[in-house]
DNA sequence: ACGGGTGTGACA
DNA sequence: TTGTCACAC
């Protein structure tokens, strides 16, 4: 659950764009034919007329409905079109639906931080925009108001029956006497309307849009006027609005919590989760999840709108439902196979353009065994570093497939048999990739470590992938019985399972410790990568570089900086800045701040890859001591003394605190350490460097508390059943 | 034996 | 750190 905040921090311009019926604008606008007919978009065509996917507000005027088959829409609209997903390998390739969601981003970004919260999905931070537009040019000095804008649906505002809402809304805009923070909203308002022109004037596509002093608020406010409207929410007509909202629409609460809040608080709305105190909640649910409910019942959320377009992770998969299990060795591995292609191009994609590689391979699986009854068992999911190529990543996925494979059956008391059909079955498979980190680019590029050499991929991708190569080599759990493998035959023989016929072994039984880079070298594959790079020396001439062990350069790059950072600000990190700075102290403190949070940067010499093997160990120490499960956000406790930090103290104080007052005391003990970190604004964040903006907001983030779920709850039973019983 | 394919985040 | 789970679209 997100980390609450107190609601002062609550003077953000937050905005929720939402795209209507994403997939099927897709389509139409592939196929403009197809504009204003009720149409649908549907997956597998070949089962029941496929799944629905999408749903334009046309066809939903029928009753068609998501999760609603294609021979069902059909009887229920007959003149609806269905539009097929496309595919590749065999799969559903709902790639045309990211490029559009990108499409989208791009032109949504250019306002204020934006946060991709999924395919057709953004939230953005227009504070300091809308802080910008009120003292520039505020709504009311503006000779006409942008039409779009006057559309606008003003929650709590009269709009008296027959009369022109627009004219209401346009006076409620330009108002001069109004609240402050509605004067915000209103620039917010006509910040949003703007940008939606302009998406759809550049992408032809509509969407709808929220705007609220928070991200809940502005979520739940995009979803009240659909398709191609937005929706305000000053702050007076929160209580409104949630008063008797259902409290399955929340979002976070339309699963198990919000049934257990029902069906064990019998709290139906949110309003009806006022009565409750922070105390009870945290009893059911937990310090985290408690002070969370606690706090939306008010209408406060305190999460921030992470400055994040990029996916974190990209997966492949593919269910094969009831009849279609795969039930042979044969058929795992080639869809495995598939699924690998896909994985490996969108990685190849993602380099390309956006310079990053992805460090893990995650294998996930679903599988029954017929027959017993014990047939729960959950296939495990397995993970492992990520070698770049697809043959590498196709052998990798297969052998996490057989590790998996090995444990769901071991725990298989009838012994498998036969050739072809063990009892078991496949029924779904997928394959992602993630820890994916930006290249390093600028003064302390990884290019100090390739002198001469051209390390991106167009238009020759020659040195990259050996960057990439070095990245997989070193990557951090790679020492670990891993690369010894050599895996270059096709893997269809298959010995039953046995476990230790099996070349490869996961599961820590410590095994081909030695790595052999020469192996790994000439093993890289292909089809990403282009061929003539592999066979060469170049390779060799830069591996003597590589660090020996657990880091790799990306990872120790992205690190550099902040172990930099002398003992006293590297501190940062603990303390929980507080937000909610007025305007006014905003701009004040700014200058203090910039140069306050540059003062960490200083010392970030590009000469820095010289000293690159004591930086190694050290981070290398440093991560092996603080892994007692107090690790702050993003990796950054890299300071050799951060043993004097007073962590016993601050997780003492965590744990037996409720929120708002534990706040208190932390924001306490930060004076009494003397760190000034509330002086450093957030909005400095921005003037650094891009790629590690993200990373040092997350330090200023407050951190969350560990979970403690006091005993002798029912409810929290509920949740942690395994812990609690 | 799943709406299907992806994605994020909490937690042990 | 990995693996599991919940949740969302």
């Amino acid at each position: 659950m997100p980390v609450a905040k107190p609601e002062s921090s609550d003077a953000r311009i937050i905005a929720h764009v939402d795209m209507d019926c994403f997939y099927v604008q897709v389509e139409q606008r592939k196929q403009p034919d197809l504009r204003g007919l009720p149409t649908a978009v549907v997956q597998y065509n070949s089962w029941k007329g496929g799944a629905l996917i999408a749903v334009s507000y046309e066809a939903r005027k029928y009753g068609v409905k998501r999760s609603m088959r294609g021979d069902e829409a059909k009887k229920v609209c007959p003149p609806i079109q269905l539009v097929q997903v496309p595919v590749a390998r065999d799969k559903a390739d709902l790639n045309t639906y990211r490029n559009a969601g990108s499409e989208v981003v791009s032109v949504l970004a250019r306002k204020g931080r934006c946060e991709r919260a999924s395919i057709d999905e953004v939230y953005l931070d227009l504070t300091e925009a809308a802080e910008t537009m009120l003292a520039e040019t505020p709504p009311e000095s503006l000779e006409v108001i942008d039409e779009e804008a006057v559309k606008s649906h003003i929650l709590g505002l009269n709009t008296e029956e027959g009369s022109d809402a627009k004219e209401f809304v346009r006076e409620w805009l330009r108002r001069s006497d109004g609240d402050h923070r509605d004067k915000l909203l209103a620039c917010g308002a006509i910040i949003v309307a703007e940008l939606r022109m302009q998406v759809l004037r550049e992408t032809e596509f509509t969407c709808s849009a929220g705007i609220a002093h928070n991200k809940m608020l502005a979520k739940l406010a995009s979803a009240i006027n659909k398709p191609a409207q937005q929706t305000v929410v000053p702050l007076s007509s929160v209580k409104g609005l949630l008063e008797s909202l259902p409290i399955k629409k929340m979002k976070q609460l339309g699963g198990k919590l919000g049934s257990s809040l029902q069906s064990d608080l019998g709290v139906n709305t949110v309003g009806e989760l006022l009565q409750f105190s922070e105390e009870k909640l945290q009893e059911c649910y937990g310090i985290n999840t408690g002070t969370w409910l606690w706090n939306i019942a008010r209408g406060v959320s305190g999460e921030e709108v992470q400055g994040r377009i990029l996916p974190k992770s990209h997966g492949s998969g593919k269910t094969f439902p009831g009849p279609r299990a795969l039930k042979t060795i044969a058929a795992v591995q080639h869809w495995l196979n598939k699924l690998c292609e896909e994985l490996s191009e969108r990685l190849c994609l993602d380099l390309d353009q956006n310079k990053r590689i992805a460090h893990t391979l995650t294998l996930h699986a679903r599988a029954y065994k017929s027959g017993d009854s014990d047939s729960c068992t959950k296939f495990p999911s397995k993970s492992c570093p990520l070698r770049y190529g697809t043959v590498k990543i196709q052998e990798d996925a297969w052998n996490l497939f057989q590790a998996g494979l090995r444990e769901y059956v071991g725990s298989y008391k009838s012994k498998t048999q036969g050739s072809q059909y063990n009892g078991w079955g496949i029924t779904s498979l997928s394959v992602s990739a993630s820890k994916i980190v930006a290249i390093p680019s600028g003064t302390s590029s990884i290019t100090k470590y390739f002198p001469g050499q051209n390390l991106y991929c167009s238009p020759s991708k020659q040195s990259q992938d050996n960057f990439i190569q070095d990245a997989a080599l070193s990557s951090p759990s790679g020492s670990e019985s891993y690369s010894g493998l050599n895996l270059t035959e096709p893997q269809i023989e298959f010995p039953e399972f046995s476990g230790e016929k099996n070349k490869f072994n996961y599961a820590g039984t410590s095994q081909g410790q030695q790595r052999d880079k020469e192996n790994t070298w000439k093993d890289q594959d292909p089809s990403c990568l282009s061929p003539q790079h592999t066979q060469n020396g170049v390779a060799h001439e830069i591996s003597p570089l590589l660090p020996s062990g657990g880091e790799s350069y990306l990872e120790m790059n992205g690190n550099e900086q902040q172990r930099e950072f002398s003992g006293e600000e590297s501190r940062i990190k603990y303390s929980t800045i507080s937000l909610d700075r007025t305007v006014q102290k905003r701009k004040t403190s700014k200058d203090k701040g910039t140069v306050s949070i540059l003062k960490f940067f200083k010392n970030c010499d590009p000469s820095w890859p010289s000293k690159k093997q004591e930086h190694i160990e050290a981070i290398r120490d440093v991560k092996a001591a603080s892994s007692d499960g107090f690790q702050s956000t993003g990796s950054v406790c890299l300071e050799p003394n951060q043993d004097e930090l007073p962590k016993e103290r601050l997780l003492e104080e965590t744990g037996t605190n409720t929120g708002r007052s534990s706040l208190a005391r932390i924001e306490q003990e930060r004076e009494a350490w003397g760190y000034k970190t509330d002086e450093i604004d957030p909005s400095v964040v921005d003037e650094l460097p891009p790629e590690i903006q993200e990373e040092v907001r997350a330090w200023l983030r407050p951190h969350k508390r560990p979970n403690v779920v006091k005993r002798g709850s029912s409810i929290a039973h509920y949740f942690f059943p395994a812990k609690n019983r």
